[in-house]
DNA sequence: ACAAAAGTGTTAACATTACACCCATGA
DNA sequence: TCATGGGTGTAATGTTAACACTTTTGT
């Protein structure tokens, strides 16, 4: 499995994410609403693996998934999608809101505190992080060709990880990730799940892989071929694949005019 | 259709509200968490109709639905739980999130501190109501003959009123009912929604009605019958109403098995 | 020619819908 | 005996699942 991978060097990136951490913790409780968070999952599609974005604070041994706040007069979509764009660089995503996590583990030996103080951050006098965060979760689907990462804020590592392989990660996120999951497998044949995660042009096998990662299930190849041509929200180009010792499948993208 | 109603005298309801709301403001930003409401819909099915619990501050000239605010060591669930048990007197509950309310609208005006003046609540120096509050939403399923209601805190009026004549209702409380229909609506053949409702035995009919109400569309008896007892979750009782000129339907209740 | 994967056709099993029919009951 | 609503039977229709068959292509 590949995996994007994007890291800043020890020499700079130290002074630049303190600098930037320390302005931001000034000014959070002058912008942001007390103890709402916003946590992201956001998927793609990758060589045949479903993977997800996870993000490394400083030299953290753990990854978070990306996540905010919410400003005062914001709405919580709008600010998802605002985290979104800044984190991906794309405009067409539909965040979906899929789970609050309220755990009171969560606050447990005061995590977020102790990460901020291991990552050298001068913490007196402000208390922002102290408090009990409620995190209101949303996942979105991404072509990863066209997720443009940039390190920015307090960001020290950008990857991709298969949703089979993921590593430790911070408080709860690994339960935010399987309750994101599941509320996939319910979207599946509710909304167009491929159209954001299959951008360029796909064989119907690979459509059906996505849906089988995703659905946890072996799926007959013809009954699945039909039921899609059948909700008539895919296009079949003329265009044929080559190169295999067998017949070259067509090619399929979603249609433009729905949704 | 019959409203249950209780109401306090002018008398000594104004003395006691003040009192109360006054202590209630001043501990309040010691044990709720800041920005996070609770709100609940708390149904029930009476006299063929679905009702829904309103509740009236002093003389405000709109209902408000049930609500409250979540302590500081406390999950969302037992949140809703608490407020639940509080204002029906009902352990036996089981409330479902289905909806976060962060509409920017809910802070136009500064609507709950207009309420609270008028109110003749005294608010110098005590800013917990001026904030933007984000409203998680839960609804819960009641059997009306079960529900205790007390007047308590700084509430003068409680009442039941069919969904399809509700009165006036503070800020979006209307929009929260609506997104609690739809909710119930999916989940009508998922979760066992008449077991809340329908303590008593009932005739088939009965829950065919609750049933056509939620699910907003005339259903074929006969079907209806089958696909309930295939369900195996009814049990039939061997006794029979009697009275009216027609055969005595059997009467139906939940299994306690199941759930 | 053969293996491998794509595409199409067919049928059985199952669920849903519509409606015909009979039953019990009180006026 | 008639009107009314309760209970059961059944055929038509639609959906899903399983699998046989044919087509294309490189070795």
């Amino acid at each position: 499995m590949k995996k994007t991978k994007a890291k800043l060097s020890k020499n700079n990136s130290g002074r630049k994410f303190e600098n930037t951490i320390t302005a931001f913790i000034k000014n959070a409780e002058n912008i942001y609403l007390p103890g709402i968070s916003i946590d992201t999952v956001i998927f793609s599609f990758h060589d045949g693996k479903l993977r997800v974005l996870l993000i490394r604070y400083g030299d953290m041994p753990f990854y978070n998934l990306p996540g905010g706040y919410v400003e005062k007069e914001e709405t919580l979509e709008d600010a998802a999608l605002r985290i979104l764009r800044r984190r991906t660089g794309l405009n067409a995503i539909f965040p979906e809101q899929f789970y609050i996590a309220d755990s009171l583990e969560r606050t447990r030996n005061n995590a977020v505190v102790r990460m901020m103080t291991k990552l050298n951050v001068d913490l007196t006098g402000n208390h922002w992080f102290e408090q009990r965060f409620i995190s209101v979760c949303f996942y979105a689907l991404t072509d990863e060709a066209k997720v443009r990462i940039t390190i920015q804020d307090f960001i020290s590592e950008f990857k991709w990880f298969d949703i089979g392989q993921l590593p430790d990660l911070f408080l709860d996120h690994k339960l935010i990730v399987e309750k994101a999951l599941s509320r996939l497998r319910v979207d599946l044949y509710q909304r167009p799940v491929g159209l954001n995660l299959m951008n360029k042009p796909f064989t119907m096998g690979e459509l059906q892989q996505l849906y089988e990662i995703i659905d946890q299930r072996k799926l007959d190849r013809t009954n699945f071929q039909r039921k899609m041509l059948s909700m008539n929200i895919l296009e079949r180009l003329e265009k044929k694949q080559t190169g295999k010792a067998y017949k070259s499948p067509y090619l399929y993208r979603f249609k433009q005019s729905d949704n």
